[in-house]
RNA sequence: GGAGAGGUCGCUUAGUGGUCUAGAGCGGAUGUCUUGAAAACAUCUAAGGAUGAAAGUUCUUCGCGAGUUCGAAUCUCGCCCUCUCCGCCA
């Protein structure tokens, strides 16, 4: 959510961002419900200031005469005020439309076609013979399991076995290993949040809730990632500067409808409604969120390093940023059967757009700030992915990152067939 | 799931229709005294909004929402949450 005070002070700008990021937004029409709810919330409060001081008047020998004239004030100032939360209801509306603001060196593109490719570490692994893709190698080797996954469940979900689980096991393991050292506090949230709190976070916004597992009776939501339980967690709270950057790095499985999605990516565990992911969410004071966004990156690098798998980082342009994302990178790691780079993980920053609208603050001297949030993907189950498409070998048999090995005694996988 | 108790300022709590502009204690900040510290004493001690150059004035918030009333922390209803006991259960 953006601040009110900024449209108003600033509406050529948001009117650009906004359509920056291919979203169409009336501002005028915003300013002109603004201005309505002033005048209205300050008719409100001279009435409200009217029947305080009749009620100061009266202290408990009310005449006749002064009744008659407080139901009068309580009929005006209802009518106001019902009136007043109308137009402060419909503001609410359409400002939660806005998206947060590009930051100023994110480049200005209609969609991912004009991402900009900032890094490439590594060489695409190279093979002399046409490699297999990750769902026929996961096969072979009895570690992955769609088709009775499908049987029981329906289609984008799989069963992980054998070698399978241990290596996301191990996947964590270090993750967990990496960012415990740099001072993360690791944290299981839950996965069911309360539908309010969702909306609060504002990813049930136009159609965002189609992707959404939603469990009517209980009013829960299944989340699509941690971050939303993470980032919701401090809601409502006050941080004293001194406790910022605060950084979380959190386990957990997501769930997504993956609706609008049908057809694309139906092959394998790319996409499915069910995957583990280990997510890194930073607090940090305002204006601090470039550096940790660096930081972020950087050690999101340094895992695909530690795996040795190539990647290439891109930076998203203005029309393929996320709703709340102000600067997103994501990183890419080569797929030898598409024969391209495929995202496994990404960092965003939020900046003061997801902490405004979940009111989290920070103590300053003897003022309070929004933080600054941010958010990044240490590893999720696609990795396997890049790992067994990476190092497979002519025989069908996939190797292990060194890396890994010391957390899973076995240096290869052989088919079991 | 059943029965009961409760949610008030950072913490502990007082408050059961108008004197609440929410009191007290603890904790915290500043000052006086002191070589320094402690103690004592004094003052201050939430968030957000409107207005204003500022001082200030004012509005909202006593878990959340609706209602009753001229007037609600206080009464009514719904919801959320916490605790105790019982039941069930990894």
């Amino acid at each position: 959510m953006l601040d009110i005070k900024f449209i108003r002070e600033n509406p050529k700008i948001v009117q650009k961002a906004v359509l920056d990021k291919n979203i169409s937004v009336d501002i005028k029409h915003i300013l002109k419900i603004d201005k309505k709810s002033r005048e209205l919330s300050f008719l409100v409060q001279k009435l409200r200031e009217e029947r305080n001081s009749l009620t100061e008047s009266m202290k408990g020998k009310p005449t006749a005469e002064q009744i008659k004239k407080g139901k009068i004030l309580k009929e005006k100032l209802e009518k106001q005020e019902n009136a007043l939360k109308a137009v402060l209801g419909e503001l609410q509306v359409y400002v939660m439309e806005i998206p947060n603001l590009a930051k100023k060196d994110v480049k200005i593109g209609k969609n991912g076609t004009e991402n900009e490719i900032i890094k490439k570490i590594g060489k695409p692994t190279v093979f002399n013979y046409k490699p297999k893709d990750h769902l026929e190698i996961g096969e072979k080797l009895g570690i992955i399991d769609v088709l009775r996954a499908a049987k029981i469940s329906g289609a984008r979900f799989y069963f992980l076995k054998n070698e399978g689980v241990l290596m996301e096991f191990a996947l964590r393991e270090l993750a967990f290993e990496i960012l415990l050292k740099e001072g993360f506090i690791p944290i299981l949230p839950p996965v069911l949040i309360k539908k309010e709190v969702m909306k609060g976070l504002g990813y049930m916004e136009k159609g965002g809730d189609e992707d959404m597992y939603i469990l009517e009776k209980d009013n829960l939501v299944l989340v699509g990632t941690s971050e939303q339980s993470i980032v919701s967690m401090h809601k409502d709270e006050v941080f004293d500067e001194k406790d910022l950057p605060k950084r979380y790095v959190g386990f957990s499985t997501c769930f997504r409808r993956e609706a609008g999605s049908y057809g694309k990516d139906t092959k394998g565990i790319l996409r499915s409604h069910q995957f583990d992911k280990i997510e890194m969410v930073s607090y940090v004071a305002q204006g601090e969120d470039d550096k940790e966004h660096e930081y972020l990156l950087s050690l999101e690098e340094k895992l695909l390093q530690m795996l040795e798998i190539p990647y290439q980082v891109v930076k998203m342009c203005t029309g393929d940023l996320g709703f709340p994302a102000a600067r997103k990178y994501d990183l890419e790691a080569w797929i030898p059967s598409e024969n391209k780079y495929r995202e496994v993980t990404s960092t965003s920053t939020t900046t003061d757009f997801q902490s405004r609208r979940l009111n989290i603050k920070y103590k300053k001297q003897n003022k309070t700030e929004f933080v600054n949030i941010l958010n990044g993907t240490a590893f999720s189950t696609r990795p396997i992915i890049a790992i067994l498409e990476n190092y497979q070998q002519e025989d069908g048999s996939v190797l292990i990152p060194k890396i890994l090995q010391k957390y899973l005694h076995f240096e290869k996988i052989i088919p079991k067939k």
